[in-house]
DNA sequence: CTGAAAGCGCTAACAT
DNA sequence: ATGTTAGCGCTTTCAG
């Protein structure tokens, strides 16, 4: 199982090897202006040869600088996977380390933000719809905070990709391919599915389809995709889409599975869309065409905005509306679109 | 964005308020004897007053006792995401909390689990086949550790589900259902699969179906499963299994996927049977019989295993081939498994 | 350029 | 039962 902790070597160690004090070992081993050459040298060498590492907590109890950004996220999201290893990497650049903490049985929202807190973390990045608002303010107050996905509120930020414009995308891309009896499979009840709706009655417009316009109910799940399936696919012949664009990706599957089904190709019979570019869309059996919310991107923003807000002064706290940060999501091409057929 | 942290109180504040010392206010906050009637309620009372939240940091740093348990997962692997839910869990009953960490671009798993390591965790758990046997032992030198999933090496403990009992349950689920022919999707190389492949052999030949044994070559993903598939209705029908246990359900999900597109029922036709209980077999569209590993089960006995190394003495660091806690898994039945059709 | 010394916020002996 | 006093391991003025 292993042994118990066998005595880490501290400063005063590495320093009295090095013949040198705790000051100027502290200084070495942070990469510090002063300490010279030699001293330099030897600091290095006795901290290799003891194994030293420094202790994270008493460094930051001195230094009041944590280095630490708390990321509130849900161990079950795929998206949020990979949102967590992009971050991960952008604090990386910044010189800062994450904090994992991610809601269980025992522990709600509020309560894994709390042990973030507790970690003293300099920021907080929460991932994902659920938090309610009055608590994402509450922590806007007590710490520099993002929230990914959606609007911010008060003084929190929001880092999110345009569902507009991902939208927009995907309209664009059928209509390229000569698709005009495009359906939108609809979102459950929340702010992420009324921008998407409404992105997709824009660009529907934009193209002149306005007539054309035809947003079927949905939800979140493959099971909500199978019945929207059932739905559109018992409707007569003529009144059908050529194509779908659904919520996100697990819907977008459902739905895609009953067609299949049904003795309908895909892209040939109809082509699909999905929305985030999950893992499963990218199976080759699935091969999805999807939107992604580039999450390489979500990330790098999210991580500059806060360190922004603690190196530099506090963020403008500007009118509550306008403190969004929004990238543009990425069309992912893939098998299941193609050219409308003749 | 979010304030800068607005000071937070601290132990004196709460102590000054109440009237008391640092000393009385510290026991009454965490519970312990001593302080009596007047004293508590007047700390509780100034501590709820100022909102105040220990310093994590600090308090570790004088009591050498982080409460910390450290935990090596993969951010998108959903059965590690269900371990850690449940070993967050069984963590809280023993006053336990998390750190998670994770491999990421810029981290490897040696550098996940000094990351950990930083933050004084006082029991490390290594989810995951992949960390190289004397980076485990290493760590094991260092910490506590525990290894789930896989068996333990020297000072490191694993915590793993039967295998041998796995198939087992999974041979006399089918045998029961009339199943003769039951055919074995092999798994890639390493020494979960050779554990799995030796218990189908065993139970295989527990039931007098020595001569049936029927073990194919498959693989991890969907996409393996897709070819397994593809490679199984390729034979004579007489050949074909009646039924197939697949070494992992994406494995068995991409076999099942090929199958129906061949027009043939599950379970009608063949019955399905996968391994692990991951979210894609729960789907309803899915419905996929499949071996659980149990995870609650595995993070009980993972905590517990590390809790008595740090409350009591140290583990008998006996052979160092039998520091294994194995349990049982479970099967869950689902309707991708039936009689055998007449 | 380097060392001595004073804390960071808390806990744990030791006194009282 | 409560208060006083050292530290935990590190960073950081401030002298030398």
């Amino acid at each position: 199982m292993g042994s118990p902790p066998p005595a880490r070597p501290r400063l005063v160690d590495v320093a009295q090897a090095a013949g040198v004090s705790t000051a100027t070992a502290s200084l070495v081993l942070r990469g510090r202006p002063g300490p010279s050459g030699a001293a330099r040298e030897s600091v290095h060498a006795a901290a290799a040869r003891l194994g030293y590492r420094p202790d994270r907590n008493a460094s930051l109890l001195a230094a009041r600088r944590t280095h630490l950004l708390g990321v509130l996220f849900d161990v079950s999201s795929p998206f949020h996977a990979e949102l967590v290893t992009a971050l991960d990497e952008a604090a990386g650049e910044h010189g800062l380390d994450l904090v994992l903490s991610t809601v269980t049985g025992r522990r709600d929202e509020a309560g894994a933000a709390d042990l973030l807190l507790d970690f003293r973390c300099e920021g907080l990045v929460i991932l994902g719809p659920t938090l309610k608002r009055s608590a994402l303010v509450d922590l806007g107050g007590r710490c520099p905070t993002v929230v990914v996905g959606r609007s911010g509120t008060g003084p929190v930020t929001g880092v999110l990709a345009s569902d507009r414009v991902g939208l927009e995308l995907a309209v664009d891309h059928l209509a390229r391919l000569g698709h005009r009896q495009i359906a939108y499979v609809d979102g459950p009840p929340g702010s992420i599915a009324t921008a998407r709706r409404r992105g997709y009655r824009q660009a529907m417009r934009h193209h002149g389809l306005d007539g054309e316009i035809d947003i079927v109910a949905g939800g979140v799940t493959e099971s909500a995709g199978a019945s929207t399936a059932h739905a559109v696919l018992g409707r007569p012949r003529r009144q059908r889409p050529t194509a779908l664009i659904a919520y996100n990706d697990r819907c977008a599957i459902g739905a895609r599975d009953v067609i299949m089904r049904h003795g309908i190709e895909i892209p040939e019979g109809l082509s699909i869309i999905g929305y985030d570019d999950s893992p499963p869309a990218r199976l080759g059996t699935v091969d999805l065409t999807s939107i992604s919310q580039d999450p390489v991107g979500l990330a790098r923003a999210t991580v500059a905005t806060l360190a922004r807000s603690f190196d530099g002064e506090a963020v403008a706290q500007g009118s509550s509306r306008h403190t969004d940060v929004v990238i543009s999501p990425r069309l992912v091409i893939r098998g299941s679109t193609g050219p409308v057929s003749a």
